[in-house]
DNA sequence: TCAGAATAAGACTGGACTGTCCAGTCTTAC
DNA sequence: GTAAGACTGGACAGTCCAGTCTTATTCTGA
């Protein structure tokens, strides 16, 4: 007990030391350019180590992403109380907006995405997880305030999955694919994001909104 | 002139057959995991004719992506006539829709994007070309129609640019997403596709539709 | 305190890969 | 017919990598 360690069990800290290395290897090399003795000098451990916590290269990479995937996809899903008055819904729609676009265009989520799409054919299952994780969650999560602004009034829907989907890409796939493909410098900046999320609220409460004329 | 060949002169034929072998090696494999040894068995070609005509892994990789980009870009561009009367714009948009969705979630351009996606830190100007050649492109070819059609009183379009990309990926991004992580087989069906596109265009006209109230 | 487990450091294996080289054959153009 | 050069087939060098093994050291729990 002399030398108290930082935190909890050696093995314990060595376990996250190698997750930390490979989330860095693996988002920047990939899955066949990411090297193991790299990983393991960047963990500051012997690859024996390595091997011991996770079995294969393989299997280290499912469960990192797998894990990456579960904590963004937590991100994503914390909900807002609904709006009461039909004075709070454009803005209560504006603030969601911003809020997903400002999580999914971080620079770490957005090359995972890369990642997993890159990898699409050799680990299927975990582009399905991204899938259900990121878009599918937030848009069913989405569906369901929908369904119950239709029923206060608030909003005319027909169908809450449908407008769910239209609205989520509406605002995210802009942005989302420019970075994609462009680069996370290709990200805009948050001022132009709220103006990005506005239009797309305009527009969606001009075909949605119960009583009023479209246009503003 | 005893055996005339199939097309033109080998070393002709030979660059094709590589090219052809690449995409089909490329695609399947991505970059780090194509084996030239094993492209070369597919062109039936010797390694060495391979070098002699493309120089290096990275050069093929590159033209072969560059010439599929072109390509693809060309496919996405053919424009139709602009709508005459109002009765036809809805037509018009639907054609539109499903032509774009047709052409984009095709196999080999999905493979293409993933690919692509996956290699944009070690090749970003390949994914900046299929960006500019794709989306932007066609929302930028969009954008100059709702235009005209503003003017001609066929719609009621602010920004042309805006309205553009929203309405491009009102349209594109739920497939165009579910397929990039759940892969090809996650492709609706055509009349499914149709459907989709319909209310895509349902929205769009709802929030541009010059003196229309915003339900039907 | 002390035995057993975890780890370090790094050598090692087996194999895959890119790119080169070479000797000899086949195409093509003149 | 012949010369230039494209092509073949395979060997080859050099590199890299995942994963295993060895030996010595360090940590942990009772």
């Amino acid at each position: 007990m002399v030398t108290t360690l930082e935190q909890g069990p050696q093995s314990a800290r060595k376990h996250v030391a190698i997750l930390t290395a490979a989330e860095q290897v693996f988002l920047r090399s990939g899955y066949l350019g990411a090297s193991m003795d790299e990983l393991a000098a960047l963990s500051g451990v012997s690859k024996q180590t390595v091997y011991k916590h996770f079995g294969s290269k393989e299997a280290l990479f499912v469960e990192l992403i797998t894990a990456m995937t579960r904590d963004a996809g937590d991100r994503v899903q914390q909900e807002i109380p609904d709006p009461e008055r039909e004075d709070e819904l454009e803005g209560y729609l504006q603030r969601y907006a911003e809020r997903q676009l400002a999580i999914v265009l971080t620079p770490q989520l957005l090359q995972l995405r890369r990642l997993v799409i890159g990898e699409v054919s050799r680990f299927p299952a975990l582009a399905a997880a991204l899938y259900d994780g990121g878009p599918r969650r937030a848009i069913s999560t989405l569906a369901r305030v929908f369904s119950r602004l239709t029923e206060a009034g608030l909003l005319a829907v027909p169908d809450p999955d449908i407008a769910a989907a239209q609205f989520n890409w509406l605002v995210m796939a802009g942005p989302l694919n420019e970075a994609m493909l462009l680069g996370d410098a290709a990200v805009p900046t948050p001022a132009a994001l709220r103006r990005h999320a506005a239009e797309g609220v305009r527009v969606f409460l001009a075909a949605h909104r119960p009583t009023r004329l479209p246009r503003v």
